[in-house]
DNA sequence: TTGTATGCGTTATCAT
DNA sequence: ATGATAACGCATACAA
């Protein structure tokens, strides 16, 4: 038997109706004797009717479904995210395309052509890391596009954003750090084309500043989030090893960074936080069973994507042109372990 | 300006063509005028224009792209499945619609609802663990429908399968134990409704018949994996303590159990593996990072995902019906640590 | 209350 | 070499 779905004509035909009279049974029509209603919908479920969403799309000239693009499934923010952006779509009826760039520009660029040809209504993305050019963002957008910025944002296209305080967040733990005595901070973070990368440097110095000791050019480490970078933190970290004073704490200023400087520190055999600190951004749910335990700075990943997502649906919802566009910015969490 | 997007029929009028001659143009065939093709070919890169994927599919009863239900993106093993997966279809030219039931069964029923719907070409699907009935399925499979099963598989019904050796991975990781001079081991398993699950006890229970030693059944827990899985393992340890002679070691049946196991045991006090050791499923790529390093078992995720994906392209691709179905058992890979 | 015709964007068939 | 038309499945404006 062939795979061959029930559309509409074949319950109009079987049961000597038009196909517009049973559309409209379908739809609950109040033009439709309730006799031929009954009728229909009876047959329908016998036969397990089902409309075909893609027929609908085209004549309704919408998806009902939105797209997310992040850099990686596998990260415990963008995983966390993305609940919360199906929570948010699901009780509206919408469904959510993922699609991961790797954090490679011609991945993002591709995937956003595939999905803005229509089989999207709207599209929620944190850039990739790779990124430079905006242009084919800038360019969906100016088409009317309805774009959400979530977490890793760019400031110059005026749409919805939603993000953490990145300063605040990173000031937060660099003071912690200051707190418990530390006095030759370190910084691992992201790459500086990124603005939560610059945004959370930017925090460390404010922290800094309050020590009244300007942080040397030497304590600030960028590296990229491609497959190589536990190489390049190994590398940082074996320079930051060799300046004089040397560093007695690190803020790592994202997920990756914590866990992979986590990694080359062990690999060095250099005890944390005995020889080195180590305080950074991180929503792993293991990291109580990290050894030792990290005081965190962690992320309202579930929240982010759930008010981005209703962001973007009341962009998609909306007919004409919207003025004021939200910049949206979440508070993110301290969690301080006893150990550090 | 109203989000419009350019289509054949704009590019024919603004060339005084017919939307065929444009269609075809833009196909490269081979019965147009290269002039006519070059003016067309122009005009559309000019205008941007991207063919509406949602018509294409609607003419061509197929959406090139499959779907795939799992329990939980923010799930290590799911989330490197899902990247083999996305890097066959990506090969092929398919797209990945992912969708997750957190272990709902009424969610697994809806998704498969709408996926089935013909928005999806093929399914694969890793079985929700508070699934029991398997109608769903079933009805879609009789229908004709593309689905290929991994992981968590539903047996009795006839189609591709991919999964792991999990009686091996079970007896390999219980014979370490024995190995290390464990003398009563105790497991925590899944759900007993999944197949894995049993499979795992299973091969538990082989590697103890070689000590010679029947295991009670005190000593095999089942859990759920819902939000109080947490809870469950939490009454389930505190039995195995109680018990006389008290277990000396835990076998972990799966990635949640491993960690929840883990966060027990510390919240007890109980240090690993001095006290009682712990040898577990995981798919996380952060257990070297743990405390202590745990020596587990762990699943070609991404294999699974790459090998799933193209025995489903093969079932969508393949017009006649398949009369013999894949099995396919992937080896799982015990990952020994120093501590134990 | 029900039926007919049209269109969404595209391609295939059948003209010319 | 190019154009007209039908069809994919559905909803709706317009007839009857």
């Amino acid at each position: 038997m062939k795979f061959e779905a029930a559309t509409i004509k074949d319950i109009a035909i079987a049961l000597g109706l038009s196909t517009s009279t049973v559309s409209r049974a379908l739809r609950d029509s109040h033009e439709i004797s309730s006799a031929t209603k009954q009728l229909v919908l009876e047959y329908a479920t016998r036969i397990n009717y089902h409309p075909n969403p893609i027929a609908l799309s085209l004549k309704e000239k919408r998806s009902r479904s939105i797209g997310v693009i992040v850099a990686e499934i596998a990260n415990s923010f963008f995983s966390q995210a993305i609940n919360g952006i199906e929570s948010v779509a699901k009780d509206t009826g919408y469904n959510v395309i993922i699609s991961q760039t790797h954090e490679s520009y011609e991945r993002e660029v591709m995937t956003l052509q595939y999905l803005a040809s229509r089989s999207v209504d709207g599209l929620l993305i944190s850039v990739s890391s790779s990124t430079q050019n905006m242009d084919h963002l800038k360019a969906l957008h100016d088409r009317g596009f309805p774009i959400v910025f979530f977490d890793r944002i760019v400031e110059d296209i005026k749409t919805h954003k939603v993000m953490v305080d990145n300063f605040r967040g990173a000031y937060d733990a660099t003071l912690h750090l200051i707190n418990k005595g530390y006095k030759h901070i370190a910084v691992l973070a992201g790459p500086e084309t990124l603005s939560i990368s610059r945004e959370r440097v930017a925090g460390y110095m404010e922290a800094l500043a309050q020590t009244r000791v300007k942080p040397g050019k030497a304590l600030i480490k960028y590296s990229r989030y491609s497959g190589l970078q536990l190489e390049e933190v190994e590398q940082a970290v074996s320079q930051l090893l060799k300046l004089r004073p040397r560093p007695d704490a690190i803020f790592t200023a994202s997920d990756k960074l914590t866990t992979n400087c986590m990694r080359v520190l062990k690999s060095k055999g250099i005890r944390i936080p005995e020889d080195i600190a180590l305080v950074g951004f991180s929503n792993s749910d293991l990291i109580e069973l990290l050894h030792p335990p990290l005081t965190v700075v962690r992320q309202p990943a579930f929240e982010m994507g759930e008010l981005a997502t209703s962001l973007l649906l009341q962009l998609i919802e909306s007919k004409r042109p919207v003025k004021e566009f939200e910049r949206k910015i979440l508070a993110t969490n301290l969690i301080v372990q006893a150990s550090t």
